[in-house]
DNA sequence: TATTAATAATTGACCAGTCATCTATTTATT
DNA sequence: AATAAATAGATGACTGGTCAATTATTAATA
């Protein structure tokens, strides 16, 4: 094994763990030494990977992103199903996720980090803006290819409804969580079937 | 002035400026020492009016309640203007806040809190969702009397239309903490205004 | 009523532990 | 031998929380 392999695998180790740690602490409540413990990397490795707590959340986010969002796109830019079909599927595997795998106890790592840290930290409230205003871009040229079709109705523009879904979509969590329940979630979908993607 | 009504002052003023602390740092980076130093009540007081920290944001939570939902609450419930145009007003003026008063930054003091310490804190889980769900119930019975009245469609029961344009503001308040922006709140008021209320 | 005893309120100094970060050193690679 | 990578351990500042000592108030007594 490479120097530099070993370098970016014990990077991304920190990187796997710390999310982790960050998805359900935030950023305040997970320190360093928590991210080099549980990693099994020696504390002072850490800034030898990375500059700065601060950067390494910016990483972590990225990260995040790359490792979550790949599966949910093949199903948004799946061309072998209608578009309308298409937004339907993405959203419902990504709340089953939340629902099944998650026990409605975490929510989405970038709200949470966005509702902490937007206001405190530049770097880290960018790297998000960076990441969603890309998923949303994808949502919003799907809607318009189902309003171009006839699927759902042209009221509204494409991009306001994306970012209308979206926004319902990260409130639902917050609610989500508070209740310890699946209902916000399941509301949620029942809303963006019955009138929103109408 | 009496020993109580003192130690009630006092109480209240560690609350009153604790909240403008919570509610811009969140839980974690608000200390105990930051929230005396700003009220300039001496450090071991604080546990002399509070149990700990953990009791003081419950009491925190409760008193945000209190102050902020209160004159929104007379906006909704004033029966000399039709129930329709009660909740328009009602969003109106809370979403007016956000946007003029807090500049986009703030959101919710509850919101914030619920993202951040719902998963870790039972007592602050639940005080959050005790307060948030007697503000749903008001407006249930609002948008149930609009229906009644024709005033908007019965297509969806008014609990899950409540529930759901709270959980659309919600979010629309974490994105525009993140877009430092009030595109998410004015999208939002556009769709309850032209979706969801029709 | 004046004095004392008992109780309650209030306080800053202090605790053990943790924080993010840095530096001096060791280990590995050329 | 020279250079770069990796790490252990230490740093000062800060954490939530405690507590013995002080002060203010009330109750009891003469």
């Amino acid at each position: 094994m490479t120097k530099t392999l070993k370098h970016e695998l014990k990077a991304d180790i920190l990187l796997d763990k710390g999310i982790e740690l960050l998805w359900s602490k935030g950023y305040n409540a997970t320190s360093v030494n928590d991210i080099v413990k549980i990693a099994g990397v020696p504390k002072g490795s850490f800034y030898f990977y990375f500059e700065s707590k601060e950067d390494f959340v910016v990483k972590a986010i990225e990260k995040y992103f790359d490792d979550h969002f790949t599966p949910a796109k093949e199903i948004l830019l799946n061309k072998s199903v209608s578009p309308k079909q298409r937004l339907l599927n993405f959203h419902e595997f990504r709340y089953n996720i939340l629902k099944n795998e998650m026990d409605c106890k975490m929510g989405c790592l970038a709200c949470n980090l966005g509702n902490e840290m937007a206001e405190h930290s530049e770097a880290i409230r960018k790297s998000i803006l960076n990441k969603e205003q890309f998923v949303l871009a994808l949502i919003t040229e799907v809607i318009q290819e189902a309003q171009d079709l006839g699927e759902i109705n042209n009221l509204m523009a494409a991009a306001d409804i994306a970012a209308f879904i979206e926004d319902a979509g990260k409130g639902s969590m917050t609610t989500m969580k508070e209740m310890n329940n699946a209902y916000p979630i399941d509301n949620f979908m029942n809303m963006i079937r019955n009138v929103l993607l109408k």
